[in-house]
DNA sequence: ATAAAAAACTGAGGTAGATCAGAAAAAAAA
DNA sequence: TTTTTTTTCTGATCTACCTCAGTTTTTTAT
């Protein structure tokens, strides 16, 4: 199967922040030209293809980035707190957003004004190296998604998803989902219907354990043997 | 379908430079660390994993830049010259390729160390500001591919294959196709029957003229029809 | 607490597309 | 040119997965 080296890991995991290689007074710039917007459960925050006129800092909650689609979505990553978000808006010649994003939970997002951003960035080459890092940092899981969803077939794509909801957003191998079967749907590009076979299929088999909302991984070397094996 | 507003292309094309942006020390730091490499048709540029030392520059010929997978790879992007490759490389952490990459054609490629690339960036902000944007214009062409091989069926992705070629790297609708069945297979991630077949029912359409290796695209609005309707 | 709506689940049947095996054609090598 | 190798093509079969239609459970609203 190979590839799988690379991290098919759904969210950004930067932990590495960036603000912190700003001046004050540059900080006092992002400041004063953001505002801080809070969102319920199941709301939208950006819709693919409006106008980009903010880069998004998630300050709290957990939300889906994903692609529009008819009938089904595309969902890139699921993003938890103290990340980035509409980065890949910026550059020129586009000015709308790539992807949509909506909430999981209640969600506190920072919306800076891209002009000040594409300044700081202009002016500040630390924290323009920085944003490349994390841009590349989040290609990379993209690429690793991308192989996973085009060259798996479905065990192995939902060991995959399990695995880094596992490791990357809940750190944890017993974790209370709030997504849905139909958002893992369209996190693996499959029907609901087949994630909820065999997510019973990896329950009967004794490698995930699944309480209501409450997953829990028990046999982690089977579900990375599934996912390498595709 | 939806989600066609995004670029499904299958190469970088940012026609915008980058190294005009540096000084002329910078330029002779570039000129100075790096060295130009000639490779024929067939061989291999980069190795997905192995040690990432230099940024590439191709100045001259036709590659593919792919995930390996066994048995079947997946090609992310066919690239014409007057691209940077693997910037994707650059964030820490990692020193490793992404991807591999090899060549349709004769190819010239610089080879830039890739520490200096890092310092250039880290001293140039407009440098990296420009960078930041080659890199979001690919993103945003790889989720344009994601979504067209994940939610369309084979005549839509192939379509979309097609198109692309046209438009972006031979920009013409007749062209001479250096790409292998199984490369275009590897691209559209279907079976190389599949992409013969298809290609079989777009000519007895009228949609397509194949002769030997040179494609004529016929009808650009029925096939825009097929990469929309997926 | 009860009703309504949404999500989770199950089974039967259908199909898009892969796989396999082999033929024809083209390209490369001798 | 002839032979060998690679690529392209074709048809038959098979299967992984989707779709559909319905039931049960959970969540939300009243």
């Amino acid at each position: 199967m190979q590839s799988s080296g690379l991290d098919t890991c759904v969210s950004f995991v930067y932990d590495l922040s960036c603000f912190e290689l700003l001046t004050d007074e540059e900080k006092v710039m992002i400041n004063s030209n953001s505002v801080l917007v809070n969102f319920k459960k199941g709301e939208i925050v950006c819709k693919q293809g409006s106008f980009a006129s903010h880069i998004m800092y998630l300050e709290k909650g957990l939300v889906k980035i994903y692609l529009e689609g008819n009938p089904k979505d595309l969902i890139l990553t699921v993003t938890p707190s103290k990340n980035l978000m509409g980065l890949q808006s910026l550059f020129e010649g586009n000015n709308t957003f790539l992807y949509s994003i909506s909430t999981y939970t209640e969600v506190s997002v920072r919306m800076i004004d891209i002009q000040v951003f594409k300044q700081l960035l202009r002016q500040n080459s630390h924290f323009s190296y920085r944003i490349i890092n994390i841009l590349n940092e989040s290609t990379s899981q993209s690429y690793g998604r991308f192989f996973s969803l085009t060259h798996k077939q479905l065990n192995g794509r939902l060991a995959d998803i399990l695995l880094c909801l596992s490791r990357r957003i809940f750190k944890s191998n017993s974790f209370n989902l709030p997504i849905s079967r139909s958002d893992l749907s369209d996190l693996t590009s499959m029907s609901t219907e087949s994630v909820i076979r065999i997510m019973k299929d990896f329950k009967d088999d004794g490698i995930i354990d699944i309480n209501n909302k409450e997953i829990t991984l028990l046999d982690l070397v089977r579900l990375e043997n599934i996912s390498a094996k595709g």
